[in-house]
DNA sequence: GATGAATGAGTCTTCATTCAT
DNA sequence: GATGAATGAAGACTCATTCAT
């Protein structure tokens, strides 16, 4: 710990204080405590409280963006993608549920300054929802009349929310691999042409 | 506005300002000002800031809860209802916009004191729909296998990530009756028997 | 306690009240609260909060010196009046704990503006004892060497002391007869001329 | 006075400020002023308001009682070291007006938070002059029916009532050489055996 | 680069007082 | 006279940020 990079360690101790106490009930002081460096350390690699919050979000979101892609390029069909897109998805908050808490909760909250910010990135990850439901459509493997850019945020918000489940309740009821078996299938069978609906 | 209750315009004034500040950038003497009263005045209604935020939250839902189970009552079939719900849901979002950027985004905050409030609420709204699925299955309906618990979840998360672009983005790309129509499309096609997944 | 001037009844709520939280930590409301009077009644009697505090001495205060006079009149000694004195006042301490504390305390605190309340009638207790040394004085009872203004002080505060011992210690170590009997033995003693100093 | 220990410019500003206006009419930012710091220095040096009057306390307590030991230390006989006792008091109060009217007036309100800690150095300082009673006692010096706990009250009372004169008329009628002498007089000939009374 | 003591702007909350009824 | 809802001025305290070392 002690010889990692100071940026690192911020960025860690921000992710495990901002999680336990949110943003705004977090002080800087804390995460400098947390991350073994002084207060005024913390200003020489973030601009303000606000950088820091942006930047971790970047940063992960970056490291996330391009995990997800990778899990996606070996796999041929379409529905398959999106079956493990969530399997992928669910798993990661799984094992990671301070950084998540951290990108569900807070980054929703502090819409004034993450307004510009979070849709770069997010949108970036929700476009490789998108990606996949155009090249099923083009490939006539998905019906041509479903929205992609509806589709991805609705698949999103379903996983999103079944995050929340993982992140907050204590009681597991549900198996990630279930869960995301289950809302894959859904959004599945709406994509397919011959369901009826 | 001089006549109405002092506490509505407070609870009215707060959700004004919250939508606008979010909770933590927002000044009492803002809303008391909003509201037309005297700063000291928010504290004969309402125990502190936090207050004002759970009061409005649980007063606001039991509107929408209410509001919502009407809707209900003169649906016969199930796939109908969730049709319905859809619809309802993203109207609500579409004409309150400022109510549902505090709902969603203030009260995705983790702080301690909201935990509670939030779910007793929340989790109400959300039945609504896992009993409509119950019901469903239980008539023959929708398939046994799907877990109304997971389903509500899905469901909801998928309507209000659409709500966020319906309240956030300032371009309007989709209607809300064709959105709600996509997305309840989805998640019926995943709960009628004969759909091929 | 309904049918009773308002004005005492204010009077009296009052000196409990500063007795249990102190005057900077009483709030008017709960005086009123406590007279069965409605705040704003408060205002018809009193000027204002100190108002409250220092008619509650000027009037109580008349009371205690009458009371004091009177019981001096009918003894002849002056010696005699001084244990008098010192039985009377530790006795009138024990039985009105709260006002003793009222006086003792929250007078002496609130220097601004007590000031020149508190010393006329003051003054005009410890003057009963300056008075009784007088006429010792005069009548060749005691010596007269001693100034009267400073044993006035000297005796008050020894009483006062010891007064502070009955109403805040819970313990009871010492009665009230023994201790006025002590004390003014130390000063009589003082005053007799062939004690040897 | 820049270069002083921040804590010790606090306690100075707080003993001219708290004597100035008293404890509750005082601001904290009125002390931060006068001891040339910024108000939020003041809270690196205390927790609160509170903590800088108990504090304050405690500290010239200290000074005050290992002083009077000192003084005491070298003086043989228990009635010579009764009038010290009175000169010193007298005299500090004289020479630290401000200080003293803050333990006097302040430190008499009952608060709360004031009773343990007022009690514990003051009963100390008392208990100086109780030490000198008993020895006189055990050395046949002084009668032994003089109980030493209401002795060390009154005695203490006396000189305290006294210190008010000094600390708030502001006409000198008596120095304080010989109101020492006098008080310390009375005192000493109700504890000499052979007075008659 | 690193430190952490010092800064002082900013806000929630209290409560004495008023005044329309 | 009596009420008590409403007022708004005032202050303790916090904490992001700076800067001398």
């Amino acid at each position: 710990m002690r010889g990692e990079d100071k940026h690192d360690r911020i960025i860690k101790a921000a992710i495990k204080v901002f999680a336990k106490n949110g943003f705004y009930n977090s002080r800087v002081s804390e995460i400098a405590k947390e991350a073994q460096v002084a207060d005024g350390t913390v200003y020489l690699y973030f601009k303000n409280k606000d950088d820091i919050l942006i930047r971790l979000f970047e940063e992960e979101m970056d490291k996330i963006i391009t995990n997800m892609k990778g899990e996606m390029d070996n796999i041929p069909n379409p529905d398959e993608k999106l079956r493990r897109f969530a399997v992928v998805h669910l798993n990661m908050v799984r094992e990671n549920k301070s950084l998540a808490e951290v990108i569900q909760v807070e980054l929703r909250q502090s819409s004034k300054f993450m307004h510009e910010y979070k849709n770069r990135k997010f949108i970036e990850y929700l476009n490789i929802i998108s990606t996949i439901v155009k090249e099923g459509q083009r490939t006539g493997y998905f019906r041509t009349d479903i929205m992609p850019g509806l589709f991805k945020r609705s698949f999103f918000g379903a996983l999103d929310e079944l995050s929340n489940m993982f992140v907050f309740s204590t009681k597991r009821k549900y198996n990630v691999e279930m869960a995301a078996d289950q809302v894959s299938s859904f959004f599945i069978a709406g994509l397919l042409p011959d369901s009826n609906h």
